[in-house]
RNA sequence: GGGCGCAUAGCUCAGGUGGUUAGAGCGCUACCCUGACACGGUAGAGGCCCCAGGUUCGACUCCUGGUGCGCCCACCA
């Protein structure tokens, strides 16, 4: 298994996912005694494949899983897919217009048959890319926003509201998407900056008198205008107010009224109220009893059949020949360059049009204050923490969500009104009104908001309303991983639709996490070409190389760029792992298969300071990993395995130990084993494959490391001890091989070995540390040379321990005298710093421990220097 | 207009209840194909931790004010 001395991802992936399959492992039983952790996975939009964003999200899905079992939970990952109606129509009809065609061409059923055969090709392309980074989701739970089983929910949720009076339909202005053709929510309008024209346009008095001056960016929408509004008391406009004025384009009369909502200091103070296309005029407009008027389709095509020239034109086409005709006709005092902030459709770009057209509503008023107070009593947190406030200051400014759309694409509006007009809404489409009898009905023609059907996800996917077992068991959900960018789309609305239906909280924790950025730093989009997908990277580097990338940026708090060489770091980290077990395979079975066995416990006299110091080390790491993944930290867990697998474990131990594991020493083997299997299962979560794939090269080992204990570090293995002799050994190793490197000593197994000689040290296990490994490290030989015998030697001091190049070669070398003056000299600023720092108030108020540690610094480096000058006999 | 986040090595990013020697990956330089690994080893270069004040014995870290970048929210026509 382990002949090859590199590993090779692809195929111990393949064996991998065919294990875990096996195994069940995704497959969570709702009558285990386990304590349950569960998370919905928030279903990719099926308007294409997953790119890094997404596998960012399932990576940290998929590292909590997996830990939660080890940490002994049944766990309930349920994956899924969403319709994402008006994106996905987008995407459809971009297409067909690619064709030269449209949707209309097509018809209704052609166009669906399309739909369906694009689900299905990116539902299958989703799924395989989450197996392929190894999500270990419940398979036989994948849910589908639009499959038979959600379209009944949903009409349950909504028939539920309904009836409630918290869905009602209704004439309002809405955002209007004139290109998409239908309304949008609040949430989905873009602003994007304009720089447009200010009109300012003389409304004059029935009596020919000056009347007065408004400003707007919008003159096409005069002929709609209803009255103009003034700053109540502003004395400018005091004795207009009650009067009217002329409407320059068609000439019509309209009052002047006076509204708190106008701005006495912007433009003119005079603004005209044109309810049926401003949603601020709308509301002004209901709040004096005005009538409105509509002058531009829903397809934002002017409609002023008394007004020839504007009459038919495209609106933007209208503003122009609008305020031509306001030129010409001396009502146009003034123009003004004004950069403003106008509404967009965030799906296809168009500018959005303000329209009153009826539609169906959410009454939020109620679904908010639960919302609000689960977040405030901290029973749902946010991470990071300042989206709490975000999400408190939206939850509390909300206003009713439209949640109709006039698109081809979607769950129907489960609603019908029959021929004597009772409107019901129903769950099974009715054949007759339940009201009446009349078996004339017609039903709602639109479709619902696609996050109406997003915000039931996480207990309609555990069988709500039905109350399962799986709801039981796995709802609440644990925790809820997405990313920050549709904390208001989905989030809130899930708290609130879950409150309302099931009266608990979706989920205890949620986690935003960073949108991931194309290398350019722009979103990823396939226009962009910047998008990279999981798979490549998959097929690159190997997944676990993938998911260590997501590991370290899960948590980050900031948009990030795609940083490929990250995987590279990763993938290489890899091969390293696999070449560690790969040592310790060889010693056990040097040609062959085996299984590596646990033998037996050493005795304390077998165990070295270097054992202890490993063991030392490895329950920091314990310590340190789990404390991280319990707070979501996977960046902190998975930088503390490397550093202690790679910097420690391999550069150290492994080095040290070697001699002894080939001499098959019980307490190297021992250690070496504990060492690494451990260090293997705190990675496991984050890279399962690579670790499942080691650990099955040990004896006693489960099937599979999710189905091992989450390790538990002895505090009889904190060896401060230990410690502190290592880090002057590797001190002193690391201060000899920039010597030897200076002296041009080679370091390869020909290269004759450079005598030094140990003059002194304060620590008898140090000082047998040193002469027992300092040569499996450095290539040198120790000789037994009396210090006086040696003249002008070059030493190498750390601590309390003196090391001596004994070598005349080594002394006077032009090299060595060079870097042993230039560290004196380093020596010398340091110890001016430190003085002038000791015998300043830094002594007297810093605490005693910090000032104490200055003071060991100061006695170190005088010692060193001390040293060093003898040497250069200065 | 309000709010939030970020500014640290050539690039992408960590980090720190304030302690004087700030880290990683990739890249770069030199040497080494050393019996697990060249996807490797060793040594190294590279940082006024954005700027200016303040608090403090001590600030890259805390406070205030700037500057730059990004994001969110908002009915200023």
């Amino acid at each position: 298994m382990l002949v090859k001395g590199s590993f090779d991802p692809a195929a111990t992936e393949a064996i991998w996912r065919g294990r875990w399959e096996e195994l069940h492992l995704g497959e969570a039983d709702v009558d285990s005694p386990r304590p349950s952790f569960s998370i919905a996975l928030p279903p990719p939009n099926i308007t294409g494949a997953l790119h890094m964003g997404h596998a960012l999200n399932a990576v940290i899905q998929d590292s909590l899983s997996r830990f939660h079992r080890m940490l002994g939970y049944e766990v309930c990952w349920v994956p899924g897919t969403d319709h994402a109606a008006i994106a996905t129509q987008n995407v459809i009809e971009r297409q067909l217009a690619q064709e030269g065609t449209t949707k209309e061409q097509l018809g209704r059923q052609a166009f669906n048959e399309r739909v369906d055969a694009w689900y299905r090709t990116y539902q299958g392309r989703i799924v395989e890319q989450l197996r392929r980074m190894g999500a270990s989701c419940d398979w036989s739970r994948e849910r589908f926003t639009l499959d038979d089983a959600y379209v009944r929910v949903i009409r349950t949720a909504f028939k539920e509201l309904f009836d409630q009076g918290l869905i009602y339909r209704g004439p309002r202005i809405v955002n209007w998407c004139p290109r998409c053709h239908s309304a949008i929510s609040d949430e989905e309008v873009e602003y994007r900056e304009h720089h447009d024209t200010f009109y300012f346009v003389r409304y004059r008095s029935p009596d020919g008198g000056g009347g007065l001056v408004i400003a707007t960016t919008r003159p096409e929408t005069i002929v709609a205008d209803v009255a103009v509004a003034v700053a109540p008391g502003d004395p400018r406009y005091a004795g207009l107010v009650g009067q009217s004025v002329i409407e320059p384009l068609t000439g019509r009369a309209v009052p002047v009224i006076e509204d708190e909502a106008v701005d006495p200091d912007l433009g003119t103070g005079a603004l005209k109220i044109t309810p049926g296309h401003s949603p601020e005029d709308f509301e002004v407009g209901l709040r004096h009893h005005l009538p409105t008027l509509t002058v531009i389709s829903l397809d934002g095509i002017m409609m002023v059949p008394e007004l020839p020239a504007l009459d038919g034109l495209a609106v933007e086409d209208a503003r122009q020949v609008a305020a031509d005709l306001l030129r010409r006709s001396g009502a146009l005092e003034r123009e003004q360059p004004l950069v403003h902030q106008v509404g967009h459709c965030d799906r296809c770009g168009a500018v959005i049009e303000p329209l009153i057209t009826p539609q169906w509503w959410v009454r939020v008023a109620e679904l908010a204050g639960p919302a609000i107070a689960v977040v405030e009593e901290d029973q749902l947190t946010l991470h990071p923490p300042h989206f709490r406030r975000q999400y408190l200051e939206w939850m509390r400014g909300l206003r009713d969500w439209c949640i109709s759309r006039q698109i081809w694409l979607g769950h129907r509006i489960p609603v019908s009104t029959c021929d004597r007009g009772h409107t019901f809404a129903w769950i099974e489409e009715p054949e007759s009104c339940p009201e009446c009898g009349s078996r004339v009905l017609t039903a709602d023609p639109d479709v619902l908001d696609t996050w109406f059907s997003s915000a039931l996800w996480p207990f309609t996917t555990l069988g709500w309303p039905a109350r399962t077992p799986e709801l039981q068991e796995f709802y609440p959900t644990s925790v809820l991983v997405t990313g920050f960018d549709i904390i208001f789309f989905w989030v809130a609305r899930m708290v609130m639709m879950g409150l309302r239906f099931t009266g608990e909280i979706p989920f205890r924790d949620v986690i935003l996490h960073a949108i991931i950025l194309g290398a350019d730093g722009a979103r990823q989009s396939k226009s962009k070409g910047n998008v990279v997908d999981p798979l490549e990277m998959v097929d690159r580097y190997g997944a676990d190389a993938l998911r260590g990338w997501g590991a370290t940026v899960a948590m980050g708090t900031q948009d990030s760029k795609f940083d490929e060489s990250r995987l590279d770091g990763f993938a290489k980290f890899a091969n390293k792992l696999w070449n560690m077990v790969r040592l310790l395979h060889l010693i056990h079975f040097p040609s062959g298969e085996g299984r590596i066995p646990w033998g037996s416990q050493p005795e304390a006299s077998e165990v070295t300071i270097v054992d202890r110091w490993i063991l030392s080390r490895l329950a920091h790491l314990v310590e340190v990993v789990t404390t991280a993944m319990t707070e979501f930290e996977l960046g902190t867990a998975i930088e503390a395995i490397y550093a202690f697998a790679w910097r420690e474990l391999a550069d150290w131990y492994l080095e040290l130990a070697k001699p002894r594991l080939q001499s098959h020493d019980r307490s190297a083997l021992w250690t070496t084993r504990m060492a690494l299997v451990t260090m293997l299962e705190l990675l496991h979560p984050i890279m399962p494959f690579i670790t499942d794939a080691l650990a099955e090269q040990f004896e006693e080992m489960p099937p599979t490391l999710d189905m091992a204990q989450w390790p538990v570090a002895s505090p009889a293995w904190l060896d401060p001890q230990a410690e502190a002799v290592l880090a002057e050994f590797q001190q002193l190793t690391g201060g000899l091989r920039s010597w030897l490197q200076d002296l041009g000593a080679g370091f390869g197994r020909q290269a004759p070995r450079v005598p030094i000689s140990l003059t002194s040290t304060a620590d008898p296990v140090l000082a047998e540390l040193i002469r027992q490994c300092l040569p499996l490290l450095v290539p040198v030989e120790w000789v037994d040379s009396r210090v006086d015998e040696m003249d002008g030697v070059a030493p190498l001091v750390v601590g309390g321990t003196t090391v001596r190049l004994a070598s005349s070669a080594a002394s006077a070398s032009p090299q060595i005298r060079t870097r042993m003056e230039r560290e004196l000299d380093q020596l010398g600023q340091l110890r001016a710093r430190l003085e002038a720092h000791l015998s300043g108030p830094f002594a007297t108020n810093a605490p005693e421990a910090v000032v104490q540690r200055e003071r060991d610094r100061l006695a170190e480096a005088s010692r060193r220097e001390a040293a060093l000058r003898s040497s250069l006999g200065i």
